[in-house]
DNA sequence: TGTTGCGTTATTGTTGACAATAATGCCCTG
DNA sequence: CAGGGCATTATTGTCAACAATAACGCAACA
């Protein structure tokens, strides 16, 4: 039952798969004693999990009622898009701008990592490493405030795409880790090659791409409308 | 001793007041019980306080150490402008676009205490309220996730002003609060008359402005040095 | 039968005592 | 007298018991 890997960022990333993953839907509570024994740490430990957790909206923390896992609306989702456009434009502009041999190096041995995920099968660590490259980009490009932006609305990134990729209709498109990977593919090229404007575009186009194959439909009026009619008392 | 208005978001802005308004220095130690007896806090929530502060980068926490106020260095500051002008660009274009009369409203009234404070000579409101400016016009746009990076950042701006604005050579420019505010009227202007891309450009420029009037040399060496080369280990 | 009020239970929030750790100063030794 | 190790002290980190709160179900009444 107790695994030796029961440090907080280790715990933080099993939570987070399994919220990626739909393991653990929107909307569900996690209650403190039943994590706490789950994974053999103390509840002031599993406190401080669910702080950081809502601190990246992965889960949302209501006082004297708990933490349940988020379920970001539609127009969340355009306004995370949005705001990654945004800030990796920027990112790739700068990085592009000087983008050094080891730089690439670094940045292909990811992509190496991400296409070995994808042939494996391992859809979750593609996940992760997926959004990955995006930080590593940030991380190369030595802007660390607009970085710790990004390492704030990747993971939520990758359960609006969880949510919404084949939520509703399902209408054919299953997987598009390969597209987007090849898409990381053509990105690293414009940038290792200084094609500065290209490679923004790029990655515009990208994140347009991801954006697109989501079901963002206006929004379902169920009862949770209720709570957010009267939310603003 | 034991003020009435003691709960968290109270004691947050009072730290926040202090940091700004240089009564607690650069690096100065944050100890848990004084701090905890100051203020009449058990522990436990100064504890939370810290690590708020954190979370905002206006103090540094090292384990098993204690929480420092930061120091943001003249690189970071030069990033958090940047990050700024990216941010609030955005979030002017989309307020001015579509600003409503009762949103004018809402920022006219804002300047004018803004006004008061200037007179009566309330300088730390006064910084207070020309951060909440910026903010007001994020929460008007609509925008909670690109005005949650804003919250993030703008309490940096403040310290990096305090910090930076006549903290070398003091080369006669004491307080450019009239300034400022006069900038933030014309912006509003802009904005209430749906002139876009001019209101984009006077919020540029009023960033650039406040980030010219600081002198971001290169960075002191002094013995601080020390520790930034030790600390990639 | 539906609803309102109350009592019980389950869950979160807080506190204070204790453990672990790092800083400090002292003494002992070369 | 300088340097290194050790003991002391000051400070942070953790935990477990307790308090407060909210959810739930039951029962009484209209």
């Amino acid at each position: 039952m107790n695994n030796k890997t029961n440090d907080l960022d280790t715990v933080y990333q099993r939570i987070w798969e399994a919220i990626v993953a739909h393991k653990l839907l929107p909307g569900t509570r996690l209650k403190e004693e039943e994590l706490s024994e789950t994974f053999g740490l103390s509840r002031g430990f599993v406190r401080k999990l669910l702080l950081q957790l809502s601190y990246h909206k992965l889960v949302n923390l209501v006082p004297n009622s708990g933490a349940f896992v988020a379920e970001p609306s539609p127009e969340e989702a355009r306004e995370i898009f949005q705001a990654r456009r945004l800030i990796e434009a920027e990112l790739v502009r700068e990085l592009a701008s000087k983008c050094t041999a080891r730089e690439k190096t670094l940045l292909q041995e990811h992509l190496e990592r991400e296409h070995q995920a994808i042939e494996q099968g391992q859809q979750s660590l593609r996940i992760r490493l997926s959004g990955e490259f995006h930080l590593l980009i940030g991380k190369l490009a030595n802007k660390p405030v607009l970085t710790s932006f990004l390492h704030e609305i990747i993971p939520r990134s990758s359960l609006i795409v969880a949510l919404y990729q084949d939520a509703g209709g399902r209408k054919g498109k299953t997987h598009h880790s390969g597209l987007s990977c090849s898409e990381h593919n053509e990105l690293l090229d414009a940038i290792a090659d200084h094609q500065v404007e290209r490679a923004v575009q790029l990655m515009v186009d990208h994140l347009d791409e991801i954006e697109a194959q989501l079901q963002l439909e206006p929004a379902a009026d169920e009862d949770v409308n209720l709570k957010h009619i009267f939310a603003e008392i």
